[in-house]
DNA sequence: CTAGGCTATGTTACATTATAACAACCGCTA
DNA sequence: TAGCGGTTGTTATAATGTAACATAGCCTAG
């Protein structure tokens, strides 16, 4: 687990050094307006998953996430975790990341979109884009198709910068 | 590139009318072709496989594969697919859908690319998109992340022409 | 032709990811 | 304060995917 961190925070790009304790805090206040606002329940559990999910930008899977709430003494069932996950993915506050059975905050809830993201083989950090352009040409696509988009699964696969230096 | 043709297509996608035999036969065609000059082994137990998943343009899961070929009298232990498919990946032949844990035939295999698809969610076909635009655009935004590409995932999930109609 | 090495398959066991189904609880409001 | 709806607890199981080692089949060098 990369938690990074500094309190001179640069850009706010989970492959850019930048005050990650800022991601983690502004993404609770968000959820916790989001919610009030849409009057749904940021329960305990629920805000706890939000912030374990926030710890990092590497995305984590159900079961990690599920033993680091049995450690804080949250139940420990797999409902649990998977309720806690359905609903934030519901409220737009995290993404599942299917290509890697794994779940990442959502730095743009709110404004609801489709996750597309780049993920980096080696530190295992995601970046979240935001690709109008991207999104574009595949509404074009569809357009030509004929077809409705409902969803979007966007990930790709990679090394960062900072990891193709290291190597 | 979309696969294609019969003696009397239209034309040549996964949502649009099309000589299915066709596809099949040509797929199987292709990847002996292709295993020969790569010195691999297209086995029974792959080269059913491969035929299997061409059945149709819906993405099969892997269990389900693996009793349709128990029902042909093929070993049914989940190591038995699983190998397979792992084979018929590496050679380009098939496309893992991570967004729903199936596998569907590729259609321009040969031609080694990443699959990008429209996933129906009320037929359940899945179309293979030949996206250059797409994959610029995304070669685009990795340059400016300076990400290096390893693989593509995206998946698309909506509804075609068709089942739009027929709603 | 045959011995040995490599690839492929068989077999057993298990790991990981996810859900169903029903019971108990909790917070709100009528 | 009774009851309703949403949330959580609990148990069991489904669905998906691998590890590890044994056996078999195929090819080539001697």
């Amino acid at each position: 687990m990369t938690a990074i961190a500094s309190s001179t925070s640069t850009t706010s790009t989970a492959f850019s050094q930048h005050d990650h304790n800022h991601c983690i805090e502004s993404a609770i206040t968000q959820a916790q307006n989001l919610c009030k606002e849409r009057g749904v329940r940021l329960t305990r559990v629920r805000q706890r998953v939000l912030e374990l999910v926030w710890q990092s930008h590497q995305p984590l899977g159900a079961y990690t996430l599920l033993s680091l709430l049995a450690e804080e003494g949250f139940n420990s069932a797999p409902p649990t975790i998977y309720r806690a996950l359905e609903f934030l993915q519901n409220e737009g506050l995290i993404h599942k990341l299917a290509s890697v059975n794994a779940y990442t905050g959502c730095t743009n809830p709110g404004n609801p979109h489709e996750g597309h993201f780049f993920l980096c083989l080696s530190c295992n950090q995601a970046l979240e884009l935001d690709t109008t352009t991207l999104q574009n040409s595949l509404q074009n696509s569809a357009e030509n198709h004929g077809f409705a988009i409902a969803q979007q699964t966007i990930e790709i696969t990679g090394y960062c910068a900072q990891c193709q230096q290291s190597a």
